[in-house]
DNA sequence: ACACGAAATGTGGGCGCCCACACTTATGTA
DNA sequence: TACATAAGTGTGGGCGCCCACATTTCGTGT
C-alpha cells in the first residue's frame, strides 16, 4: 500500500516548523536559525520527498525566452527537419502552460561569417538559454565564451565543440558511426574489396563532424579487412558536370564495392553509382525526401538516420528541464544509431514518438 | 508576439458570463441556457482555447488504478524489460504528481489457464485501466468481452487482438517485421538460396504473432527471389538432445544461406548455426542479455528490436493520457522495426529515452 | 400578484508549491 | 532599560482548473 505522496506541509508537520521554514532549506535560501534546519534535514534525510512537479510549474507563470541557432532550414531538409523538432518542442511545452517563447536565428551552412552574425545577434537579444548546432569550430569559440560569462545555459546539438561547457551534448556517436557505415557495407560482400568515402559539398577542414565519421570508417574496416582499400574523396558543387566528371573517377576505381557517404547528400550520387554497377553497396545518411526516393528506388541500400527532429526537440525539452526545474541533464546525450532500409522505414516514418504529444 | 496563453476567466470575460458557465460548457455538464452557451461557443470558436494540463492534473487528486496482466517477468528476460517499462511509466507519473497505482498480474506463457486465472483476477480487482500483454487469441476474448460490457478502459501491447476494442494497440507491424528479415536476411547473398524460419519454444498454432512473421518473411522473399527456398520449423525444449538433433536436420539443409528465429530465442540457436557455417547469417529479435552476447561473438548477425520497455512505458502514458486528461488517442502506434548490430547497439543500451524522465 | 421549485449562474476553496510580506523573537547599541 | 535593527518564522494569496454549493433568475400554478 503506498502512501499518499508527501507534500511540503507534511514535512513542516514532522519537523515542528512552518512550511515556509521547509521551503527556504529546500532552496537554501537562507534566513533559518541552525536548530529549526536541523530538524527540517532530519526530516528530509528519513523520507524521500519529491517535489511535485505539477504545481512547482503552475506557480511560477513567467515566460522564458530560449534561442535556437542552427542553419538555415530553408536551405537544406536536414534542418528543416531539426526546425521541425524545435517546433515540437516548444508546443509540447505550451501544452503544459509552460510559457517558452522561441527565438529561431539562422545561418548559412556554408559561410563562417554568417554564423558570426547569427551569434551575435543571438548574445544580444540576451535569451534565458541557447540551443545551438555550431557546424563551426573555431569561429563558435568565442561565442561560447562569451555565454559562459554571462552565465547563459546553452545546449549543443548534432555538432560537438570539446572546448565548449554546454549543459549537455545532443548528438551521436561518430566514429560509431562510421563503424557501423562500415560493417553495412562489409556484410555479405566477396572481401577484400575497395571502399569509397564520399564528402559531398561540405568543406572537410571546416567539419570535425565528418571526419570523425571517416576516421571511424577506416579504423574499423582496417580492423576487420586489413587488405581491402579505402579512398575518400571531397565532391563538390553537385549536379554540375565538375561534379559528374570527379564521381566518375570515383566509380572506375578498380573492385568497388561499396560508397560511404558522410553526409545527407546520397541522393546526389546513388543514382549514379547503381547505373555502373548495381552491385555496389551505398549508405547514407538521414531521412530526407530525396534520400527517401533512392532507398525505394534501391539506389541506396541503407541510411543512418540521425533524427535532428528528435535531438532538436530533446534540445528544447532539456533546455526547458533545467530552466524550470533546475533539473541536472547528463553530460550528453547520444542517440541510438538507427539503421534504415527500404523494409523498416515506413515503421520510422509513422512513428508518432516523433510528434509532438504530451508526456510521449 | 505571442498572447499569452488564453485562460478560462478570459474566456468567461470575453463571453460576459462567469468561469463557471465556461467550465460546465467546455465539459457538456448541463444547466447551462441556450443563450450563455451559445455565446462561450461563439467565442471558443474563435480562439483556441488549449487548457492548462498542468493545472488540470493539479486539480483532481485522485488515485487511479492501473491493472497490468503479462506473462511472468520472471520467466523470460523479454518480459522483464516490458516490466522495467511498466515501473519506468509509473514512476514518471508520479513525479508530476499523478497518482497512478499499478497492480501487476502477470501469467505462465506457456499455459493458457494461467492466463485465463490472472484476466479473472484483474476483472474482480476492478481497476480504472488495464494494459495487457494477450499472447493467446482464443482465451483472452471473453476478457475483453467482459471489460467493454463495464466499460473498463484497456490497451493492448505486443499482440493484437482484432476482436478487442482496445483504446488503442501499441506494437509493431509483424508482416512487415518478416519482410525485413528477409531483406536482412538477403542482403550481399549469392541467390537463389535456401532459408529456414524457426520458431522456437512457441505454439506456432496459438501465435498469431509468430505467423504473421513468418508470412510477411515469406511473401517478399517470393517476390524478390521465386526460385530461393523457404523452410520453417517449430524446435520445442532448447538445449536438450532431441532439440540439438532437430537444430541439426535443418542445419543440413542444402545451400543454406540464412536462418531467421521468430522470437527473442536467438541464442539458443546462433552459436550452432555458425559453428556449421560462418557464412549462415542470423537474424532474431530483441536486446536480451544472451541474445547482445550473440551480437558479439558474432553468432547472430542482425536483431530486430521490438523494445517492449518502450512499448510498456507508452502503454502506461498512454492509458493515463486517456484517464486523467480524456485524450483520445490514435487506435494504433506501430513502433520502428529498429535494426541492430554489434556496431550500433551500444548507442541503443545507452540511450537514455528508455529510462523515466521528465518530459521526455 | 405571490409563492414555490426548477433552472441557470456565480462564487469560493482546494490541489502543492513558491514567494512576498507581516509578524515574532533575538541581538546589539546608546 | 529602551529602542533600533537584524534574524528567524509563519501566513496568505496566487498560478489555472474543477467542482460543490450559494445565490439569482425564471417559469409555472394558484
Amino acid at each position: 500500500m503506498p502512501q499518499k505522496n508527501i507534500r511540503i506541509k507534511d514535512i513542516a508537520l514532522l519537523a515542528g516548523v512552518s512550511e515556509g521554514t521547509v521551503d527556504r532549506v529546500l532552496h537554501k535560501r537562507g534566513k533559518v536559525s541552525k536548530a529549526a534546519a536541523e530538524k527540517v534535514n532530519k526530516v528530509l534525510k528519513e523520507i524521500n520527498y519529491r517535489p511535485n512537479l505539477l504545481a512547482k510549474t503552475l506557480g511560477q507563470n513567467r515566460t522564458y525566452r530560449i534561442a535556437t541557432l542552427t542553419p538555415n532550414p530553408d536551405l537544406d531538409p536536414f534542418w528543416k527537419q531539426s526546425q521541425d523538432g524545435i517546433v515540437a518542442g516548444e508546443k509540447q511545452l505550451a501544452q503544459f502552460g509552460i510559457q517558452v517563447v522561441i527565438e529561431s536565428a539562422f545561418y548559412n551552412p556554408a559561410i563562417k561569417e554568417s554564423f558570426q552574425e547569427a551569434a551575435l545577434k543571438v548574445f544580444h537579444s540576451f535569451p534565458d538559454g541557447v540551443l545551438i548546432a555550431p557546424l563551426f569550430y573555431y569561429a563558435s569559440l568565442p561565442f561560447f565564451k562569451r555565454l559562459n560569462e554571462v552565465k547563459i545555459p546553452y545546449i549543443l546539438f548534432n555538432t560537438r565543440i570539446a572546448e565548449a561547457k554546454p549543459l549537455t551534448f545532443i548528438g551521436q556517436d561518430l566514429i560509431q558511426s562510421g563503424r557501423l557505415a562500415a560493417d553495412l557495407l562489409r556484410v555479405g560482400q566477396t572481401l577484400p574489396a575497395a571502399f569509397a568515402v564520399l564528402h559531398v559539398d561540405e568543406d572537410l577542414s571546416n567539419s570535425v563532424h565528418l571526419r570523425e565519421k571517416e576516421s571511424g570508417f577506416r579504423e574499423h574496416l582496417k580492423k576487420k579487412d586489413p587488405f581491402s582499400q579505402v579512398y575518400s574523396f571531397e565532391l563538390k558543387n553537385a549536379n554540375t558536370a565538375a561534379f559528374r566528371k570527379e564521381l566518375n573517377l570515383v566509380l572506375n576505381i578498380d573492385n568497388l564495392r561499396g560508397v560511404f557517404v558522410s553526409t545527407s547528400k546520397g541522393y546526389a550520387v546513388a543514382p549514379s553509382v547503381k547505373k555502373i554497377n548495381p552491385e555496389i553497396r551505398v549508405v547514407g545518411y538521414d531521412l530526407i525526401k530525396v534520400n527517401l526516393e533512392c532507398l525505394e528506388a534501391g539506389t541506396i541500400d541503407f541510411l543512418i538516420n540521425q533524427n535532428p527532429m528528435r535531438q532538436a526537440k530533446l534540445g528544447i525539452q532539456s533546455l526547458a528541464n533545467c530552466l524550470l526545474f533546475n533539473k541536472t541533464v547528463p553530460t550528453q546525450h547520444l542517440f541510438p544509431l538507427e539503421i534504415i532500409t527500404a523494409q523498416n522505414v515506413g515503421s520510422y516514418l509513422s512513428h508518432p514518438g516523433n510528434q509532438a504529444g504530451i508526456l510521449v
